[in-house]
RNA sequence: GGGCCGUUAGCUCAGCUGGCAGAGCACCGGACUUUUAAUCCGGGUGUCGUGGGUUCGAUCCCCACACGGCCCA
């Protein structure tokens, strides 16, 4: 044991962080650029153009065999790499189109180069010159001045491997976009599948509506909702968790083609294909039933696919999803007959079918409704087969208030889902239209939320029945989730790949806040 | 809700049986006018998630907690 007594104490004044090294380097940047008179933070700098308009226009210029006494160009980017040589430079500049170097020369640009002494990995640049191409052919942009447009006060994630740390990718999704470009792609095409949406649905007639996301009554779908208040009302107020109810008020309402695109809350568990917001297309048609939806769907989702992934075959883990139409479609009742050996029409209560769920080895609660049972079933015997896309049709009435009864089948109701990969991607009925029955159903609902405390089952919606009492048309209805729809066409294995900013659990301590 | 795994420098990751905490990138200083993860020389990074415990000694073993991931319900 070496004494210790005579040892050096450690100078903790001296001993910098490397992060807190990095982030005094740029300040004393900062500093040195405001002192020469620069504005490190300008408000406007003119781009001539993008990135790649940048290459693409000269590669086509290069090709036509132009002289090249074109006007300078004006690019900007935030530099991602900096191969700094003496009295020459190479800069990376990224904008949302792509890459553009930049070849900076001390004698072309003068007292302009001191400015690469101040600048870091992650400021944004802005660059005038000729587009040139360098020794080994790169298009480059040669500067004849630069100006910083925002100077970058941390450091960036490292350029090679990225940002891996799922945690910070999505708590700081900002870093996540520089850093992996990829992610970036999937938000551009998930934002291709909603505009394509909008127009495939725009091109049929439908009119694209808003309707309340602050409801009193969350009807519409069996789930748990948030609640909050209004203070001015003094009136407890539900986010939605469907916008079914608003948009058949619009049926009535003889608007006939009514679609929302939305955000619906529903306050459960967060896991591979559940957040509690996700986003919502409902769409209701005057005059279809549930077959026409269903085709519908098919021609939906296969543009989709043809246009976001250029195909209709869409490579998933183990999986090629073939999107092409027609899908099959499947009886509910069959299917389930075929994987489990149960013939449900066998059980017709609770009680018996709760029996036979345990013989099979499932582990029903203790009171638990038919409808949820059969859900269980659904979920474990034939929704994970369900890998190419598919329909399963006519459903249980006691899982279905909303659906209209099937004319052949008693106790089923026409309604589908649409599944691919196993995940359920379209839920449509033909409209339950019938004022009384309607009634009848919610009060069906009310019974199981108190016989089986099922607080998910559907509430009762009097103002809905009143409409409904004006009259509502055969109607053909769709929800389809369009986080799952993305996930499908953008092949990500999770929800959270596909939304900006996952639902997270707040940090409490102060230092991980501070990060 | 239960089980398992993870949390080490700003980032990506090593760290053996408990004995002075490591690399690459980034950063700082120097050289370099066509680089491509530029290169070369030099420099030092830290609340080992948090709080307890065991121990002469804990990044390492034990307990609790936080956050995240996966699986199950």
């Amino acid at each position: 044991m070496p004494d210790r007594d005579e040892s050096p104490p450690p100078q903790p004044a001296d001993n910098l962080s490397s992060l807190q090294a990095n982030l005094e380097s740029r300040r004393a940047k900062l500093g040195r650029l405001i002192a020469r008179g620069i504005d490190p933070y300008p408000r406007r700098f003119a781009r001539s153009c993008s990135a790649a308009d940048a290459i693409a226009q000269f590669e086509a210029a290069d090709a036509a065999g132009l002289p090249d006494d074109a006007p300078p160009l004006r690019l900007a980017g935030r530099i991602t790499s900096m191969r700094v040589m003496g009295r020459a430079a190479f800069l990376d500049l990224r904008d949302a189109t792509g890459v553009v170097q930049a070849l900076l020369r001390r004698n072309v640009l003068g007292d302009d180069y001191a400015l690469l002494s101040d600048l870091d990995l992650g400021d944004f640049l802005g660059v005038t010159g000729q587009m040139m191409r360098t020794r080994t052919g790169q298009p480059t942009i040669e500067a004849t001045s630069l100006t910083i447009l925002a100077k970058g006060m941390r450091p960036l994630p490292e350029k090679w491997h990225g940002l891996r740390d799922v945690e910070t990718r999505y708590r700081q999704r900002y870093l996540d976009l520089i850093a992996n470009p990829e992610v970036a792609d999937t938000f551009v095409q998930r934002s291709r599948v909603i505009s394509g949406i909008r127009r495939f649905l725009d091109n049929r007639g439908f009119v694209e509506v808003d309707t309340p996301i602050l409801v009193p009554i969350p009807a519409g779908a069996h789930a748990r909702p948030f609640i909050t208040h209004h203070n001015a009302l003094d009136q407890q107020l539900y986010l939605r968790i469907a916008t079914e109810l608003y948009l058949k008020r619009l049926i009535v309402g003889g608007l006939d083609k009514v679609y929302e695109i939305g955000r619906v809350f529903r306050n459960e568990g967060i896991d591979q294909d559940h957040n509690p917001e996700f986003t919502l297309l409902e769409s209701y048609e005057a005059y279809a039933d549930y077959n026409a939806v269903m085709e519908m769907v098919e021609a939906l989702v296969s543009s989709l696919a043809q246009d976001v992934h250029g195909s209709m075959q869409i490579p998933l883990g183990a999986h090629v999803i073939d999107f092409t139409p027609p899908w099959p479609r499947l009886s509910l009742r069959e299917e389930l007959q075929r994987r489990s050996g149960v013939d449900i029409d066998d059980y017709p209560d609770a009680e018996s079918l709760t029996r036979i769920a345990r013989q099979l080895g499932l582990e029903p609660a203790p009171r638990e409704a038919r409808g949820r049972l059969i859900d269980k079933m659904l979920s474990v015997y034939v929704e994970p087969h369900l890998i190419q896309p598919s329909f399963l049709m006519d459903y249980p009435e006691d899982m279905s208030p909303l659906a209209k009864s099937h004319p052949d089948q008693p106790g089923y109701v026409e309604r589908f889902e649409a599944f691919a990969a196993g995940m359920e991607i379209a839920n449509s009925y033909t409209e339950l239209n019938d004022p009384a029955v309607q009634r009848a159903r919610f009060a069906a609902q009310e019974h199981l939320r108190a016989a089986y405390d099922d607080d998910e089952a559907d509430r009762t919606d009097d103002d809905f029945l009143t409409a409904l009492e004006y009259g509502m048309p055969p109607t053909g209805g769709l929800g389809i989730g369009i986080d799952r729809l993305v996930m499908l066409l953008t092949a990500q294995t999770t929800i959270r790949d596909v939304l900006l900013f996952p639902q997270m659990r707040v940090l409490h301590d102060e230092s991980e806040r501070e990060r």
